[in-house]
DNA sequence: TAGGGTTTT
């Protein structure tokens, strides 16, 4: 082991003894400091000179890769050995580790991924969990994960390091409460920094209320930025006044920054520098703000120069206090991307970053006010993010739920419900959130679960060579430059990578372009300058083809086989679909503007730089939704609503219009509507219904085809019964009884008798009947003996009505024998309007064909000694209803005092009310009612009217007063025999 | 008519 020697002018030297002690007497330990403390490079060195390293690695994390390997770098310096061989990193694409490596600096997504094959972390003796404070994903995630893995491994010392103000926070989560663990607070270098507050003058306008659902009116927000603007230029001057040194300036966006740009250039003498600086600018526009000159610089930066970029020698800060925050949306599942303040801890950031040379001010541009009522720290992000990745993970990895996984701020309920939902969508869980086949398969793959789905599915659709490019390219920013200089002429060079239907293939254009860039280049000069002429990253495509390559092992390892030949554009589009599901959208209107309606309700509109803004057709999807100023969708493709059924089948909802019998298919067809999310798919598709609810379809077959002749067939039967039914109605007319004879209802219960259940359409029908008729011709046929013979049995319309007349309303009576269903025995259809103006009394007759049955029950249940004066009980209840008839006294006063009455008459004997046991007459035996609203809908249905006129009495009331007054509504489906003038008269009789 | 910044089995 080299010697190990600190820095002396490192705060974190001071202490190093305190801190070796606190780590030999502890588990875990937090120590918190400021930038400049030195608390990265020497803790790592700190922990070797107690020895550890040696049993296992220390492994030190950091938020980003740069940060990992340049800390390497560093400390491999200051132990004089060469980067790799003691201290060495590992990083996405590139591990410098030598096997007797002591120190392992690498991502904390590094780490996190050693958890799948490592999950006691037994490489390690030592781990160092940097910057804790970022609040990561993954480090959230890690501290969750070192929390419960601590107890297995109580030889394994960790430290967390953060800043200062959140420490307590990570003390009392590795901790407990009362008893936390140890914090060690470092100072930090930084300089004394002046922080004065110049909030921005507005014009006294009215300033709505904020409403995120509502876009701020265009001369609002133009103002807004003016006077942003304007407290962006008076800062810069006001620091200029002070002395010389650079100016760094944070704005949210890239489009502020332009703004802030030419205000500036328009006010400053030319010899002062502007520069943006922002994530996706090239590599050679960001480095000039890392090369100093003698003109002095305003540098304006987005929150890439807050943690991820250093921008060296800034004496002055200007922070607008605004920062672009990426949000979940659980209600829409779309990402927000919008302007919000930032957070105390974020503002002091900023402020912190121009104390590295010397004293500093910072101007921010609110008010002192505004700063303390804001909230301490900025929102973990994994409060902020859709969860289905962290649930995958935790899956596969086999921790606990993630309900009760040890957190530090643990997602709501909500959030974790929405990302199993996401899991289910894609499949990668099952109804019971458990891990299926494909999800087991998903968390193999380092990508979001929904690109990741994408693979799966091009596996199936041969189209694996186009989708690992495709995929790879939605992991990592797009390639594709466009400087705010150059935009036309970035546009103009990206054209030959357009396509008319599909954003997806510009991704295979230009990775074909750059495979041949590569194999044609002269010099890596030359390929530089050929990417830069056609406005192409060469960082981002480099980045781009590191992940399709890591792809590329991933699926020659699971043997998954790479298509040969081209994939079709339907092939390679419907397995991108099975993970965009969620990102179909239908154009639903012709005026320019409309936008496009997509799942959930939401209406989106794509994304005005995209080449395919103006062209794409009436179905789309799209690799992202993003909510910023509007909701847009970026990277689109045209597909087929008929592959979102076909990829989409487990999500699609379907509902039936009205049944009805069709001629022409000889069958039962309905309007089939299918939606996946709320969006219509398809509506007014006729389909075969037979087989969704057999029951029915084969009802309306009998009564449409069979016996109401709507049907084409050769069965001899068919002819005869139709001829017969004529002749006898022809006899009907003649005698002038025309509702005693024929009764459909009749000659569909004969069909209903004779045909099997299954038969539900005229093929089934065919074949079946076929067969029967072998062995029985007569099968079917009609005989008038037996129409007579129901009418002799009394089954006719007279003693079964189809209708009852309530009060002068037409009341339809349906029947139905089914003994123990709600429905069994007679129900009367009662529109709600109407409902007060049904008697009980009248109901308790139910109909002429029913009454002699229960009349019969009634005396039945009578007490032995009453009884008896009445038998035989079936002679009585029929001879009571012949004196009924003869005195057309059917339906009127009490049917049980009427029946009293009777007896007394008949035998002179007394019997009460009381006498006759009620409870022991079936269900059927009662008039079962259906309460209907204007359009033929049941509300309600039950035996007890008193109950359904106390539940809708009122409703029944308004309504029948709307009527009263001539707004009714047409009343169809109660018969059709309703009409406005019937009710008023009714209502004049009522009163 | 216009998108902050990271990371990976």
């Amino acid at each position: 082991m080299p010697e190990i020697t600190f820095p002396e002018d490192l705060p974190v030297s001071g202490r190093r003894e305190e801190i070796a002690k606190a780590l030999t007497e502890n588990q875990v330990i937090i120590v918190s400091g400021e930038t400049g403390s030195g608390k990265t490079t020497q803790l790592p060195k700190i922990c070797l000179q107690l020895g550890r390293g040696e049993k296992g690695l220390i492994g030190h994390t950091q938020p980003r890769r740069i940060a990992a390997s340049s800390t390497a770098k560093r400390i491999a310096h200051e132990l004089g050995t060469p980067l790799g061989e003691h201290v060495g990193y590992k990083v996405r694409f590139n591990d410098t580790l030598s096997k007797g490596a002591w120190v392992k600096l690498m991502t904390d997504g590094i780490l996190l991924a050693e958890t799948q094959t490592d999950p006691l972390l037994k490489a390690y003796d030592t781990i160092v969990i940097d910057e804790a404070h970022e609040r990561s994903l993954n480090i959230d995630f890690l501290l969750g994960y070192l929390k419960q893995l601590l107890p297995r491994r109580p030889d394994l010392k960790v430290i967390i390091t953060s800043a200062t103000i959140d420490a307590d926070r990570f003390a009392r989560h590795f901790g407990t409460n009362e008893k936390p663990v140890p914090v060690i607070e470092v100072s930090g270098r930084l300089y004394k920094v002046e922080v004065r507050y110049r909030p921005i003058e507005r014009d006294a306008v009215a300033i709505p209320t904020a409403d995120p659902n509502k876009p701020v009116p265009k001369a609002v927000a133009a103002r807004e930025k003016r006077d942003l603007m304007d407290g962006v230029v008076d800062a810069v001057d006001e620091l200029c006044r002070i002395g010389s040194g650079d100016v760094l300036v944070f704005l949210p966006g890239e489009r502020e920054i332009r703004d802030a740009a030419e205000s500036l250039r328009k006010h400053h003498p030319p010899h002062v520098e502007i520069l943006p600086l922002f994530a996706r600018l090239s590599v050679e526009e960001q480095d000039r703000v890392f090369r100093t000159t003698n003109a002095r610089r305003i540098v304006l930066a987005t929150n890439v120069a807050e943690t991820s970029l250093t921008v060296p020698g800034i004496r002055y800060v200007v922070d607008a206090g605004l920062a672009r925050v990426k949000r979940y949306s659980y209600r829409n599942k779309v990402e927000q991307l919008q302007i919000e303040a930032v957070a105390q801890s974020a503002a002091n950031q900023r402020a912190g970053r121009c104390g590295r040379v010397a004293d500093g001010v910072c101007i921010r541009l609110y008010e002192e006010d505004d700063f303390n009522k804001r909230p301490k720290f900025t929102d973990p992000e994994i409060l902020r993010s859709s969860l289905a990745a962290v649930i995958l993970r935790m899956k596969s990895l086999h921790l606990t739920d993630v309900e009760s996984f040890p957190f530090i701020e643990p997602p709501t309920p909500r959030a974790i419900a929405d990302g199993y939902q996401l899991l289910q969508e894609v499949g990668a869980v099952d109804d019971n959130n458990e891990l299926t086949p494909l999800g087991r398969k998903l968390a193999r793959l380092p990508l979001d679960p929904r690109v990741g789905r994408m693979i799966l599915a091009a596996l199936d659709n041969a189209c694996l060579t186009e989708m690992l490019i495709v995929a790879s390219a939605l992991s990592v920013q797009d390639p594709r430059d466009r400087p705010m200089e150059h935009q036309q002429a970035a546009d103009e060079a990206h054209k030959k990578f357009a396509d008319d239907k599909s954003e997806f293939l510009s991704f295979l254009k230009i990775w074909t372009w750059f495979e041949q860039a590569i194999e044609h280049k002269k010099s890596n000069r030359q390929l530089m300058d050929n990417c830069r002429a056609n406005f192409l990253s060469q960082l981002r495509l480099r980045e781009w083809r590191d992940v399709h390559s890591q792809l590329l092992t991933i699926v020659r390892e699971q043997g998954w086989r790479l298509n040969e030949a081209p994939a079709t554009y339907e092939q390679l589009h419907t397995a991108l679909l099975t993970g965009l599901l969620g990102n179909i959208g239908f154009k639903d209107g012709e005026e320019p503007g409309a936008g496009y309606l997509g799942a959930r309700g939401i209406r989106f509109h794509i994304w005005p730089g995209s080449y395919l803004v103006k062209k794409a057709g009436k179905w789309i999807m799209a690799a992202e939704l993003v909510e910023t100023t509007r909701l847009y969708a970026r990277c689109v493709a045209q597909i087929q609503p008929e592959w979102i059924e076909k990829v989409g089948a487990h999500l699609l909802k379907k509902s039936y219009g009205e049944p009805r019998w069709e001629k022409r298919p000889a069958q039962v067809t309905a309007a089939e509507k299918a939606t996946l999310h709320g969006l219509i798919i398809y509506s007014q598709r006729r389909i075969h219904y037979g087989p969704l609810n057999p029951r029915e379809a084969r009802e309306i077959f009998i009564r449409d085809a069979l016996v109401g002749g709507d049907y084409d067939t050769r069965a001899p039967f068919f002819a005869h019964n139709r001829k017969l039914v004529k002749d006898i109605e022809t006899l009907e007319h003649k005698s002038r009884r025309l509702d005693v004879l024929v009764d459909d209802q009749l000659i569909e219960a004969f069909y209903d008798q004779h045909i099997p259940q299954d038969i539900i359409n005229g093929a089934g029908f065919e074949k079946w009947y076929k067969e029967a008729s072998r062995d029985n011709p007569k099968l079917l046929y009609l005989v008038r003996e037996e129409l007579m013979r129901h009418e002799a049995a009394g089954v006719t319309t007279d003693m079964f009505p189809k209708a009852m007349s309530v009060t002068g309303i037409e009341m339809q009576l349906t029947y139905h024998f089914e003994p123990g269903s709600v429905r069994d025995g007679v129900t009367l259809a009662v529109p709600l309007f109407a409902l007060n103006q049904v008697s009980a009394e009248r109901a308790e007759w139910l109909v002429p064909g029913m009454l002699k049955e229960k009349v019969h029950l009634l005396l039945k249940s009578l007490p032995q000694k009453l009884r008896r004066h009445m038998v035989p009980l079936p002679d009585y209840a029929g001879k009571f209803m012949d004196r009924i008839h003869a005195k057309m006294a059917f339906g009127r006063g009490n049917l049980i005092d009427v029946l009293i009455a009777d007896i007394r008459e008949q035998t002179g004997i007394h019997v009460l009310t009381a006498d006759f046991k009620m409870e022991t007459l079936p269900a059927h035996h009662f008039m079962n009612f259906k309460v209907i609203d204007e359009h033929g809908r049941q509300l309600d249905m039950g035996r007890n009217l008193a109950a359904l006129q106390a539940e809708f009495g009122r409703q029944a009331r308004a309504q029948f007063q709307k009527m009263a007054e001539g707004t009714a509504p047409t009343g169809e489906g109660a018969s059709g025999a309703l009409s406005v003038p019937a009710a008023v008269a009714l209502q004049a009789g009522a009163a």
